[in-house]
DNA sequence: TCTATTGTTCGATTATATGCGAACAATAGA
DNA sequence: TCTATTGTTCGCATATAATCGAACAATAGA
């Protein structure tokens, strides 16, 4: 693979994210790279296999939510945060501010 | 039937409402809500088949995101702001200020 | 008591989602 | 060139979700 498809900001749907974050492992990504400018997928240390974390982080990018840069062998996931608040205001903040 | 099960305020789940609001037709359907103090079932208009439109009642209801009160052979349901707001502050405003 | 109204539940079908191991692809570095 | 590292994709199994028609339950009103 050379690069990923990412929605452009305009075609990022609502539902979609909603969706992708409605996923307890999809959350704990999300709140992590909310931490970090970037994040490697090792880096996350799911206890969960390769092909299933590799299944969220598609999801997360397919739904407009994680951009991934490749760079060597590593993918550097960042949170879409800037265009998630232009196209849904107060949405990311809300859910980020959630005590659990 | 005699009344519904709908989870108390401190289990409300925030994955459990992102997934409720995750699907257009309950998107639609809360959007609505937020515009009345009640709806009854048949007010909503939709254009699915009732037995699917009484399992998106459910989820909204299991999810903790809607409130049905029984009045005769009508269901008059109601969205759980109040419960919502305090799990969650601003995810529902958020949600509903998204311009399509 | 009978009938219409309102909405749910049941049973089935089809579609999506989640999860895993194994195989694969791309790159970095020895 | 060989090997280790990083992460994806494939193929499959299982679970969950969405949808429908038909049957059912509860109530209101004639």
């Amino acid at each position: 693979m050379r690069q990923y498809q990412h929605p452009d900001r305009e075609n990022i749907a609502l539902t979609d994210v909603l969706y992708g974050l409605s996923d307890p492992t999809r959350l704990q990504i999300v709140k992590m790279l909310a931490t970090k400018k970037e994040i490697t997928c090792g880096e996350f240390c799911l206890e969960i296999s390769k092909s299933t974390q590799s299944h969220h982080y598609k999801v997360l990018r397919d739904t407009g939510i994680m951009y991934t840069r490749l760079e060597g062998t590593q993918h550097h996931n960042s949170l879409r945060r800037e265009d998630l608040d232009a196209r849904f205001p107060n949405l990311l903040d809300a859910i980020l501010n959630v005590i659990n």
